[in-house]
DNA sequence: GATTCCCTATCTACTGATAGGTAGATATAT
DNA sequence: ATATATCTACCTATCAGTAGATAGGGAATC
């Protein structure tokens, strides 16, 4: 038998919630276990019975956010490369439009060199995954360089969702990333 | 008379440099009163004296980064679009490498929704200087549109950073912005 | 030449708020 | 009875910021 999904229980996951998005507009220094548990009305301690450090919750953060992101993104069996870089830029967009946050793993990935071990290393294992994602695309539609194509895909779209919420034009995001499907694949 | 410039004494210079680069690394929450005043050998009284907020330390250092960043530019009447761009992608590459350094704005930029006002400010200033200079490049390159074009060339490069760092693979930069020039001036 | 005054720059000593984390009591449900 | 989940009450460390003393260097005044 292979290894178990722990459930997630209930408060776990409102705490989870609370955290992803307090890092994900400020940071891994801009979620606090005070403010969570004031958010979701218990005690500051309670927290720490379901994550014994922040160390720990950061890392359940990273880890969770990964296996969402990932697991949203379709089969790349059944669908085209252009459908399937097209369906990978959605999933940023929806992300900075719908939710207004930065994606997590592109603000741990900025605060790296300051971030606890274990978080540090779960977010490398996003964008490792990712990579490895964009590859497998690029490689079926016959790129040159996958890995090129797949580091710039990534770069790029991370860096819009900045930029689009610096200046506070989201919609700058659709404008620099329109063509990133189409354009990638004609490398 | 136009206004003047106050020349930032010695010590007032150096706290800059030491939460310029502690703010790369981590963020606005990364640097402290405290840790600058160790590392310096003064107090932490003392910075207030220079500096008599975190909000203003904060802004003299994006005001300052910015300052040097677009200085650092060469004239745009003395070289060719290509060259500028080659200029404007190694003004990064500079950064990430020889520093090991994120881009001072990308980081702010990714916690923008958490920065003080005052900061977040000069933060958009610094994107908004950068966007017109690339314009221009790109205008005067005869690109259809040159707005998108000068977007996706920031956006690239700080997410570049980002994800380089992410991976401690600082080549990684290399090969993911090595084309971007030709390319952004081929679309 | 000495004295007074002011400006610069630093210090000591402190405040109140907030941080992550711990010990141990308590309540509930199986 | 035991496991789950929460609580109260506390700890130590750190945070930005303030008040007020101190020291040194000019420059003006006597």
């Amino acid at each position: 038998m292979p290894k178990t999904e722990k459930p997630l229980s209930e408060t776990a996951s409102r705490i989870l919630d609370v955290a992803e998005r307090m890092a994900r507009q400020g940071g891994y220094y801009a979620f606090s276990f005070r403010d969570i548990a004031a958010e979701i009305g218990i005690k500051s301690a309670s927290i720490h019975y379901h994550f014994p450090t922040k160390e720990a919750l950061g890392e359940a953060l990273v880890t969770r956010y990964t296996d969402r992101f990932l697991g949203a993104l379709g089969r790349l069996d059944e669908a085209t490369p252009l459908e399937s870089l097209e369906q990978y830029v959605a999933a940023y967009r929806q992300a900075l439009i719908e939710q207004d946050l930065m994606c997590l793993c592109g603000m741990f990935g900025a605060e790296i060199a300051r971030l606890p071990d274990p978080v540090a290393r779960r977010t490398r294992e996003f964008f490792e995954r990712n990579l490895v994602w964009l590859e497998t695309v690029f490689r079926a539609a016959g790129a040159a360089n996958p890995e090129a194509r797949a580091g710039e895909t990534i770069a790029r779209l991370e860096g819009a969702m900045i930029l689009a919420r610096s200046m506070n034009d989201m919609d700058l995001f659709q404008r620099v990333t329109a063509d990133l499907p189409a354009q990638a694949l004609r490398e």
